[in-house]
This record gives structure tokens, sequence and C-alpha cells, in this order.
DNA sequence: TTAAAATGATAGTAATACTATCTCATATAA
DNA sequence: TTATATGAGATAGTATTACTATCATTTTAA
């Protein structure tokens, strides 16, 4: 059985949709390369376009800038991962079995799938660690939230609080312990690789030291 | 009696040392209002240049780009903190005490001080909030770390796992918890201003409400 | 008072972040 | 079949950014 993943995104994500030509793949698959190998601040469209042998006017006709081309890629992410959360959760009850799958599909490393053709998610986990965040960090994340830009984002933090309130009805914070958790996944294993004495795990450097943190944290909480 | 506060800054950090000039005054003091007014992206030092009165050129001479400029206020604001922390937790000998009104030192609002003229450390703590991890986030991180940048952050974060040693001296994950605890003290703060639905604090927009779902997180963790 | 340090003024460059227009091939729909 | 829309390449151009260099002048510290 071969599938195809394909996951709708908001319109106003882009300025023609990028994955119903071939131009417009090859930008997100090459985008998700030269990110994470120049970072966010040195990657530009012309690079970009003399990778994939267009040009910059090409690219602009897909993206309106460079930050709207992360916006993408960071929902296209977290939609993919919501994906895989509701299907690794499925059919599982217990409500502390799900929060412990949960975390290790946040932090532990991304094998790439091959559901998707034109999108490494190993490349792209790593840059939504290492850039994700800039995404949202902006002058106008309020617009950019009214536009539903970082719904994907949201929605995963809703099912994820779902889940707390399931184990626990009474815990009053399941949204900020959810996005905390969300982000921790990420900047603990950022900080593990780059700034290992923000951590406990600078010796052997292994993204389940930062699962089994995240697990004492959470169930300590919602107990 | 009227104190001049005086931190000492790594060497690295600039071109000119900013606090020995009334022009390096000026632009700490302004690049400050400028950042938090525009955000850091659209911030340049041509703009910063015409506020003071002064040249690009004249603003090189100091720092080396925006982004030295940018981790020389996040290591001044760390290093700001740090003192605060120890002045406000000095005599006190119960750790749980001493957890609590350092939460409180990292989330509540801050009032600009005075002890210092020509930083507004209310804006400050405003541009760690929104600007303040792309200090790090970036492809040179290590070579910055092995220049010290981060020194201040790496030393508020040990001393805040020292405290929760105090408290529990069995508890395995000291550092990453003292780290998730001043991530979170912004990154709560700023989802609850803009992104309120990936936090339980949407309505009342109160600095204190994340106080206290730290507290819990803490509390539950280490007890 | 004199040398050194700090600043201001001016100029210039390479790269970035776009926008506009024109052509051309292909697909498709009347 | 013809008209039309779509996608993409080619080229050109602009404003801004992120610097670097030079030189004259003012300020300051020994």
């Amino acid at each position: 059985m071969e599938l195809q993943l394909q996951i709708k995104m908001n319109e106003k994500l882009f300025v023609r949709n990028p994955e119903q030509t071939d131009l417009g793949r090859k930008i997100i698959q090459n985008s998700i390369q030269l990110i994470h190998e120049h970072g966010f601040e040195a990657f530009t469209f012309k690079k970009l376009a003399e990778v994939i042998g267009s040009t910059e006017a090409g690219i602009y006709r897909y993206f309106e800038n460079k930050h709207r081309l992360l916006i993408y890629l960071t929902a296209w992410y977290w939609s993919w991962l919501e994906f895989r959360v509701t299907f690794h959760l499925n059919n599982i009850s217990d409500p502390a079995i799900k929060l412990k799958k949960l975390i290790q599909l946040l932090a532990a490393n991304v094998v790439d799938d091959d559901s998707t053709v034109y999108v490494n998610e190993s490349l792209l986990h790593q840059i939504i660690i290492a850039e994700g965040s800039k995404a949202y960090l902006t002058k106008h994340v309020s617009e950019d939230n009214k536009d539903q830009l970082f719904k994907p984002y949201k929605d995963l933090c809703t099912i994820i609080s779902g889940i707390i309130l399931e184990y626990n009805p009474a815990y009053t914070h399941p949204r900020s312990l959810a996005s905390t958790i969300i982000e921790m996944a990420h900047l603990q294993v950022f900080f593990m690789h780059h700034l290992p004495s923000l951590t406990d795990f600078g010796d052997c450097k292994d993204e389940q030291l930062v699962v089994q943190f995240l697990e004492d944290l959470v169930f300590c909480s919602i107990r």
C-alpha cells in the first residue's frame, strides 16, 4: 500500500499553492535544505533560486517573503505532527500512555518518513527546533494570528491539553502546560547540543534524556 | 544614598565599551527604545544613528553589528537580573521562599529602577521577552558561546539550579528545570499577550497567573 | 600643552529584498 | 481549431541594508 499524505494548508500562507506545481514543490524541498544549511538569517530567495535553477521573481510568485515561507514550513510541520500524534494515539485509552507517546513524538529525532516526497521531515524538525519560534516572535504576530497562520500549532496545543485534562480533569493549567511541553521538547534539545550547561544532558547528548525530563515534569504536575 | 549600578561586561561583546562614553550610552539607551518600538528585524543602525544624531559609522565603532548589540543587551539584562536575584534573596534561608521570589522576579513586570540612568529596564525586559531567544538561535551559537557571550544567562541558570538542589538535593534535572523556568517565565507572558490560546491566561492577562503556573510546575516537580 | 582618543562628515560597495515587464511554452476549454 | 489562461524563464531596475574607508575636527586625559 502506498499512501500520499497531503496536508491542506491555509490559503493565506502563500501567494500560489506550492504543493500544486513542480516549481512550488522544489521551493519547499530546497528551502528546507538551505535553511538547515545556512540558518534562516543567511537564507535568501536568491540563493534558493540559484539552487533550483529558477529566479528570485519565480519564488516571489509563491511566497510573499522569506518570513512567510518560514511560517508556511512551521505550519506544515505542526499539521504533520498533529497527524502523527492522532495516528499514534489512536485506540489508546490510557491518557498516561498517550502523554508518554506524545512527548516521545515531540522530543525524539524524526526519521524522514517518505509519505511526503518533497519534504524531508528530519531536516524540517531540526529547522523547527532552531528557527521555529522566529515565526511568531515578531512585531506582527497578532495580525498573522488573525489570519490563522498559527492554527496548526494551536490545534496541537488543544489536543495535548485535552489529554492532560483526561488524565486529571482538575488540573488548572492544561494549555500552558501543553505549550510548555511543546516548546521545551525543542528548546532542551537545542540547549543540549549548543548550550549544554543550561541542561543536565551535556555528557551523552541523548534525546531520551529530554524525554525523561519532560515526563517527570508533566506527570508530577498533573497527578 | 545614591548608588550607581555598574555591570562589568565581557569585552568580546563590543568593539568599544559603550558604558564609558556619552555616545556609547546613547546607543544603549536609544537602541532599547528603537528595538522595542520597531522589533529587532526592522531595527537598523541607520535609524539608530538618526535618532541620536550620529552616523552609522559611529555606531559600528561600538558594536560589530546589530546582532552583537542584541547579545550585549541580553547579557546586560541577565547580569542585572542576577544582581537583583542575589539582592532580593539575601538573608533568606528557606529555599521555597527563594524560589517563589525568583519566579516573581522573572515573570512579573519590571519597573524601571533608576539605578542605571541610561537603561530602561522595563522596556529591556519586554525586549528580552520578544527578542531574547534570537540572541542564541543562530548558526554561530557555539562560537559565540566559546567567547562566553552567554555567560550571564548560564550563571543565572546555575544559581537557580543551586536553589533547586537546596530544596531537594535528590532532584535529577536542576539545570533543565532552571532553564525551563527562565524561558517559560518569558514565553508564557508573550503567549498570554499575543497567542492567548496557548495559555490559560487569555482572559485577564495578568502576569501573576504566569507566576502561579510556574510555582505549581516547579514545586510539584521538586518535592 | 600636547598627544591621543572620540566623533562627525562624506563616500562608496556589495548584498538584500523586493517589483515590473515581457516572452514563451503548454495546457485546456469553447 | 482557435482563443485563453497558466506557469515559468529572462531581464531590468529600485530602495534599503549592512557594512568599510578616509579624513577633518573636537574633546579629553597625561
